[in-house]
DNA sequence: ATCTGATCATAC
DNA sequence: GTATGATCAGAT
């Protein structure tokens, strides 16, 4: 069961704050679901069921889960300190020459234009945990032009083939790490040394701090609004 | 305690 | 197989 896509950016906000202190169990069982015991075997379960909740499209296809409004939701998991403790992941990376598209064409930038940002708060059952107050985002200037340079040299490194210079602790606020079912996936690429060789499928994630920052609303220095 | 590298389920 | 949704678990 599935709610009605939300028509505005309003209606999607509003459904999400109703939300604010409910437990994932009965949002689950109001939509006929169970929670599960752990999300060891369930990690997508706290996002998937947000997205039943607040009805996103849904399904495995290349697009945001909000196509009519444009919007991208991300669940984040929230310690005592109200501190994400987990990155996030935002897309796969191309080890190909399509790791050489501009800033501005890219499917990073893309994603994160317009984000519903949804904290859960608390550890355990999952059905024990509580969702926290939406916050819907888009990068600031300043924000966008750290993302920009991260990507850029990640993305760059990525189209020169360096895949074993790169590691996670390239990046200030973007980071790579592997994205795959496990260390044995292999996807095919072209090494720095134009050699094709086989390498570990990897995505984007977006670094617990800066998530941090962005969930505290702490405005950017430069006093720029967000952009659209 | 935090970060990096590894991993799990599901849809198409 | 590749994309979606992420958290797990060992290293630092």
């Amino acid at each position: 069961m599935r709610a009605n896509p939300p028509r505005t950016e309003d209606e999607l906000l509003g459904r999400a704050l109703s939300l604010e202190g409910r437990r994932l169990g009965p949002i689950a069982e109001g939509l006929g679901l169970r929670a599960p015991a752990d999300l060891r075997r369930n990690k997508g379960w706290v996002g998937e069921l947000l997205e039943l909740a607040l009805g996103a499209a849904g399904g495995a296809a290349a697009a945001c889960d909000f196509p009519d409004l444009g919007v991208e939701l991300k669940t984040v998991p929230l310690d005592e300190r109200g501190r994400p403790r987990e990155s996030t992941c935002v897309c796969v990376a191309s080890l190909g020459p399509e790791s050489l598209a501009s800033w501005e064409d890219c499917w990073l930038r893309a994603k994160l234009a317009r984000v519903l940002w949804v904290p859960v708060l608390g550890r355990g059952a999952p059905g024990s945990r509580v969702v926290g107050r939406a916050r819907l985002w888009s990068p600031s200037v300043r924000e966008e032009a750290l993302l920009r340079a991260d990507w850029e040299e990640l993305s760059g490194q990525l189209g020169l083939g360096r895949f074993d210079e790169l590691d996670a602790r390239w990046g200030e606020v973007l980071q790579l790490r592997p994205k795959a079912a496990s260390s044995r996936e292999r996807r095919w690429a072209m090494s720095a040394e134009a050699e094709w060789v086989q390498v570990n499928p990897r995505g984007f994630y977006l670094r617990a701090r800066f998530v941090a920052r962005v969930l505290s609303g702490l405005a950017d220095l430069d006093g720029t609004p967000p952009n659209q």
